[in-house]
DNA sequence: TAAGTATATAACTAACTACTTATATATTCA
DNA sequence: TGAATATATAAGTAGTTAGTTATATACTTA
């Protein structure tokens, strides 16, 4: 991946969104699996309008983006973004979130009935 | 450089120290130069405490380390510190602070005669 | 169309943060 | 030793932030 020269104040607002230790979880979780909200209120022992508010910074930066799909929206990293090369970096140097997706796909949050 | 992982606590402490913009300068000067208080004090538009006050939070966390000399205490980045490999893959995408250098080196604060 | 589910937004608040000014401490040097 | 310089610490404060609860909006399905 191409190296991005970014400048101080573009890399200090990414930084400061992810100096949050739920929107660093958060992150690192998007970039193994996209999620909607409720999958990733499993995992946090937080309000769902706290973790759509998480979810907000990180698209108002474009970090992340969203895509419908029915009633749930789905969140994944936004590859695209300028501040995607520096953002990768740094998830690099973080462990893999097995156990939140274990935890997600155990509790399946999105199957609403067994048939 | 050895890649390290981090614990996301570690790791989003380090973040939120670098989403200050003031924060993020000092570190990526010192990746180039060793600077005191007063050699910093010449590139930003704040008080002597503020700045102290934010090398004493980058100290806390050990990215720094200080070095008395004489009445200066110099700053510099701390090689050794865990949070290090990360600290640097980030710099890495940051532009040089060369004018920022040069303004220090212009006004020469250590400097008190010209003898 | 009504009820249920998913998500977003609004309004509020406690805690935190980045400054400031005032002052203390440490060092140098005449 | 006393004045000047460099830095740190303390105390106060305005602005920000991350959470909360309450409510609105959007979609699905019976």
């Amino acid at each position: 991946m191409q190296k991005t020269e970014l400048e101080i104040n573009q890399a200090s607002q990414l930084l400061k969104l992810l100096g949050d230790k739920t929107r660093l979880t958060i992150i690192s979780i998007l970039k193994q699996r996209e999620c909607c909200v409720c999958e990733l209120l499993e995992v946090f022992d937080m309000s769902q309008p706290s973790i759509s508010q998480h979810l907000r910074k990180l698209k108002d930066l474009g970090l992340v983006k969203e895509e419908r799909r029915g009633q749930w929206i789905y969140y994944s990293l936004n590859a695209t973004s300028e501040l995607f090369s520096l953002l990768d970096d740094i998830l690099n140097h973080l462990p893999e979130q097995t156990e939140k997706i274990k935890q997600i796909e155990k509790s399946n949050p999105t199957l609403r009935c067994g048939c």
